[in-house]
DNA sequence: TCATATATACTCAATGTTAGTCTAACTGGA
DNA sequence: TCCAGTTAGACTAACATTGAGTATATATGA
């Protein structure tokens, strides 16, 4: 910091700094019956499984329409809705960055498709997102991974400074829930990143992250990806999970036409936990979010099913609308 | 579009591209009893009003870093509560990537701090964050640059093309809620996008948009920044006034020690709106987020009134406890 | 035909919200 | 000293929303 301050002030100063590299990846997201599924490619076997991403070019009028440009070039699909999640620049979380010892910034991404449409690449494939955080998925019960974390973070709060152990206590609390705390589904990247830094997933170790757990104990049935791409999948269910309450987003899953339980299931499978079917119904209804098509389908097992279609007048009559988890809603605590 | 796809894929391939120029940029908040105030720079009379900000260095470590290094050094200030707003790359819409035919990646972040503390640099003022927005402060009534904006609008629509009238109709409806809709506070974002592609502000005709409206036209008691500061600090106001709704950020901007009162008018300052006196207390009352110090003060006028402080406990019990401002409720459409 | 599975409708208590009114405690000026 | 003005703070009734449960309808398949 010793240039004099105006002269750094200037537009015309920023030509002159170390070339730096931007990234954009795309978390590309569908639901399919057996849960919501991301877009992982793999070019081929050594490389790691890694989000469809590709470098911004020149040509790109705009940094959305060069990530368009990048998932129809890798994978083919022309995307729908999408929407910038974060940037992200850590020096020492991205390989390529340590290995040319300048700097990556990685623009995240999030899009929703309907799975529908073939796919064109044969390295892109559709994985459950829960295959990456297997300690999301609270919807029959509690994941199996849980136990071995709960130890694991147990550990690493017991051999806290004793200053520290606190803070660790109540992180562990605020993310996973533990042990009186409700489970809150929208923090998905807080909890990623509590693992990263004790050293409970992989690419921790890989980044040479300063880790309390030894490299050993990292296994974790989560595999890892590229770069910081866990991460940015991380951030966007984060987003989505949130966004799903308040903006009717949902429908950007759904095919068109859909019955209730479908949307719930649908619901139900992003936030990772179950919610009260009459509820639902209620609350969908009662927004004007869905229309009958008058068809119904038997295809269900039981009874017959309206199949319902999205009213997409809603997105200008009311665009806020959206579904509202119950499990996220406040309680009270009155402290008079 | 014309190499190979597995060649293009590897990070390896990101060192190449042409140097791409990362503007960090700050919309530092704070709260007065004139209202919200942003800081600005005017390094010399030459120079267009700006934000605070400064190119990412190599030696920044994270860009969070970088952004808090750039305030410091050129106001002096040493930020508290920062979050990340947007990364916008839009060529056109900067100066300087205009200028040199290349691209500046703009990332913006939010800071909040209290006002209280002397600023170093002669350079950097506060302004009320509604002389950059003035149709944005709907405190006491409607603005009085809403009518001509209305006006211009109608002429906007009128001369639509008959296939795209009813589009512009409803943007219009949306954004500024006229005339039967409700004032959406959340969509500055939305209302200053909509001004510019009309060529309503003149940062739309400095950077060479196709506008419907004259360059005459676009006089707007709005000042506007140097570059896309002006689109920032909308992005900036649009995410603050979200985000008191669910987290506890306005006491940032308080000082340590306040009364209800000065409290509900720096969230109306905010938001732009009245707000009900006696709900707004139930509410933070409710919510636990405030304590009572035990003192009182006398100097509001008439009773004298308690002095509360910030439970900070309660961001580690309910982090996702804010303000909830009653008019952005969602009003029930039944549709059975 | 009956068990079973799903769809859909209805109920009810608890809780929260909206929009008010009413009272309390201070200041300053007639 | 007393009253008008001003702000603080308590209370309430009407209404809407939510959480959780139960009951009924219409399929399938043994």
């Amino acid at each position: 910091m010793s240039r004099s301050e105006s002269s750094r002030a200037q537009p015309s100063q920023l030509v002159g700094q170390d070339a730096v590299a931007v990234e954009l990846s795309a978390v590309i997201v569908s639901a399919s019956p057996d849960g919501p599924m991301v877009l992982v490619r793999q070019p081929d076997a050594q490389s790691p499984a890694a989000l469809p991403f590709g470098p911004l070019e020149p040509f790109h009028r705009t940094i959305e329409e060069g990530l368009r440009a990048w998932v129809e070039e890798l994978t083919g699909y022309d995307l729908g809705y999408v929407e910038q999640l974060y940037t992200f620049g850590d020096a020492n979380r991205h390989a390529s960055a340590r290995a040319r010892a300048g700097r990556v910034l990685s623009i995240g991404y999030l899009a929703l498709i309907h799975e529908a449409r073939p796919r064109r690449s044969q390295n892109s494939n559709w994985h459950s997102w829960y295959r990456f955080f297997p300690w999301e998925d609270w919807r029959n019960a509690e994941p199996a991974i849980m136990p071995s974390i709960r130890e694991s973070i147990d550990g690493w709060i017991a051999e806290a400074p004793r200053d520290e152990r606190k803070s660790r206590e109540e992180r562990m609390r605020l993310t996973f829930g533990l042990p009186d705390e409700r489970w809150n589904e929208e923090l998905v990247l807080e909890r990623y990143e509590l693992l990263y830094e004790i050293g409970l997933v992989p690419e921790a170790h890989r980044d040479g992250a300063s880790c309390w757990a030894p490299r050993e104990a990292a296994i974790m049935a989560a595999d890892s990806l590229h770069a910081d791409h866990r991460r940015i999948l991380a951030t966007g269910i984060s987003r989505l999970r949130g966004k799903i309450k308040y903006r009717p987003v949902v429908f950007e899953l759904m095919p068109p036409r859909f019955t209730f339980l479908q949307l719930q299931r649908t619901v139900e499978a992003l936030a990772g936990v179950e919610l009260h079917k009459p509820n639902f119904r209620r609350l969908v209804e009662h927004q004007g979010l869905v229309e009958e098509t008058g068809a119904v389908t038997s295809k269900t097992g039981g009874r017959p099913a309206r199949l319902l279609r999205f009213r997409r007048e809603i997105l200008v009559e009311r665009p806020a609308s959206g579904i509202g988890l119950p499990p996220l809603r406040q309680r009270s605590t009155s402290r008079r």
